[in-house]
DNA sequence: TGTCCGATATCCT
DNA sequence: GGATATCGGACAT
């Protein structure tokens, strides 16, 4: 099996095209030297500026949100609900504050695969929280992405999810991607 | 299927 | 100082 890690050029480019091409890749991730990997089952794209669901809408630049201003594949980790991190990459280059949501992996375990369904529980079982925010996927050694040779078909495509209070139009955008357990 | 609620960093007033 | 959030689990219906 090759495994190709992930690097600059395909983070830096249109968010959308990102975000479908990260369903099937693979999250690998280093804890102390121990290694995991899981297959990303689905992501959403948030478009920045002009999509009212997105950190930096409006062009809103807090430290928050500073990661993903920077170049595609800049790690954006944040806190919701008080409990959750969320885990993002940064994509269409440096400037543009727009981002890939991680919101599924399957994984491989006893010989079977599950699915992990849901951002906060994606996070929780990688062990990823405020400490990863901000580094670059590319150069890491904590966290990175890898295409395997492996044939993804199926991906499905549809709204994203709880941002509703981005208004029923963004909330309506097919910017979600994802595969189904089979 | 629907409602409720935890727990807190971040943003805005 | 007050409101909110890219959620998940529990429990009732």
């Amino acid at each position: 099996m090759t495994a190709e890690r992930l690097s600059r050029d395909d983070f830096n480019r249109p968010t959308l095209h990102v975000a479908r091409g990260l369903v099937g890749s693979y999250l690998v991730r280093n804890i102390k030297g121990r290694r995991m990997s899981a297959m990303i089952a689905e992501t959403e794209a948030y478009k920045g500026p002009r999509d009212a669901a997105s950190h930096a809408f409006g062009g809103r630049r807090t430290a928050r949100v500073e990661p993903l201003y920077r170049d595609g594949g800049t790690v954006y980790v944040y806190l919701v609900y008080g409990m959750h991190w969320l885990l993002n990459f940064s994509t269409a280059g440096a400037g543009n504050p727009e981002g890939v949501l991680i919101r599924a992996i399957m994984v491989e375990e006893k010989g079977t695969s599950r699915f992990i369904v849901g951002p906060g529980l994606v996070t929780r079982y990688l062990q990823i929280d405020k400490r990863h925010d901000g580094i670059d996927a590319t150069t890491s050694n904590q966290l990175w992405l890898e295409n395997r040779d492996e044939r993804v078909r199926g991906i499905k495509r549809g709204p994203r999810v709880g941002v509703d209070y981005a208004g029923a139009y963004w909330a309506a955008r097919p910017w979600r991607f994802w595969i189904e357990a089979r």
